[in-house]
DNA sequence: TTATAAACAGACCGGTTGTCCTGTTTTGTC
DNA sequence: GACAAAACAGGACAACCGGTCTGTTTATAA
């Protein structure tokens, strides 16, 4: 009875980011399609005026959740490490272990957040498909140019860095959506195996033996 | 005013055909999502009715097409060729080669349908991830046995088949994704170029040498 | 022919979608 | 405090979605 009205806080920054935040998981998990307004309001605890506010229409939420999330997700876990690391072979070779290996943690594939919605939304919408694009070329360029920075200080043969970076990127690319299919990380390790063959370089390849077979479990509802 | 009342006939298998073919390219472009049953219904000339009698859910039309049309896709531009060529190595080149030169000729990319309908489909259903699952894995084994039976003829050095297997569909599924955010089909061939490096087989790749930037126009509509 | 089922046509419906609109509250500025 | 703009709430709405329903036409078989 007694009026509990509590007082409302205009958060702006706040309420944008927690709304980016619930878009951008339902994003990868569901897809841009598959993800009303309503469930967002009601994930993030958000009005539908509040929404509409900050993102007036849902292209412009999805081009935000690509601009400052996706990007930012590729920076993260690629290029950052990629830059990192000793070599960009190195580089390549740490993050695709390290993904295995959380995948196979969490025990489920959600897969790459950019090729998800790349491929759900490239040829929907120009906007999409260039914002996308820019992503996949600036993951590109990270690998190739730490690849030739690599050479002039001779630390790697002579392989052409921009089909090294392509070759990179695309198994990468193509190991999630396998593994997210079959919801099974360890066709990312067999590329990875598959992609240091191609090392001219001496040692440094070692591990990677034995491995097969290893099925997550835990698939659990989205 | 003369009855020019059509007789109709039945024709079953032909409105089935005539379904799945609107389907299949719809889905490829458009997503299956964004592919309502009005749309399929008025691009293949058909009614409501008859479309529910061969289909009755829009989930059942989906696994039609995947099996019986994305199936026979990767079975006539990947399988058949590879167990047709010479060798696996040399049929995994071949397939680049030719749907490179097919995308650039045809100058719009629209992506691999297995791939297409696999990462929006294979985490909103259990039934289309195994269907698509299927598909990648016979995929796969295509491959690895064909390398397999090089091993045997002694045409092929140590490469092991599985991983050369995953390593060459992941990275065609990841270079169509990439050429198909950037309308760009050169990055089949930047992959090819990088794939062939692995191959610890003496000459067999003297081509490929330059090429750089072809860039497709012609992007229209869909 | 007659019966029987399959093949097809087209209207219909409840639920959902994305967006808009009108108000109310908070915040910043003078 | 006065006032304007921003921040938020919540309902309304037309369009559309997938699915169902009833009815008519065609093929099949006895």
């Amino acid at each position: 009875m007694a009026r509990l009205a509590r007082k409302r806080i205009n958060d702006p920054e706040g309420m944008r980011k927690k709304v980016l935040d619930v878009a951008e998981v339902a994003f990868q998990a569901r897809g841009y399609h598959a993800s009303s307004f309503g469930d967002l309001m009601t994930a993030a605890g958000v009005s539908g005026g509040a929404l509409h506010h900050h993102f007036p229409t849902k292209k412009a939420l999805a081009l935000a959740v690509i601009d400052e999330r996706v990007a930012a997700a590729v920076e993260e876990t690629w290029i950052a490490p990629v830059l990192a690391a000793s070599t960009a072979r190195e580089g390549v070779r740490a993050v695709f272990e390290a993904v295995a290996a959380e995948l196979e943690q969490q025990g489920f594939v959600r897969g790459c957040p950019l090729n998800n919605l790349a491929h759900e939304l490239s040829l929907a919408d120009p906007d999409f498909r260039v914002a996308l694009a820019g992503i996949f070329a600036g993951w590109r360029r990270a690998i190739s140019d730490k690849l030739r920075a690599d050479q002039q200080a001779g630390r790697d043969g002579g392989t052409d860095p921009e089909r090294f970076a392509a070759l990179a990127v695309a198994a990468y690319s193509g190991a999630m959506s396998m593994a997210k299919t079959a919801q099974d990380a360890s066709v990312l390790r067999d590329c990875l195996a598959g992609l240091e063959l191609s090392a001219l370089s001496p040692s440094q390849g070692g591990l990677a033996a034995k491995r097969r077979r290893r099925v997550l479990l835990r698939p659990r509802t989205l």
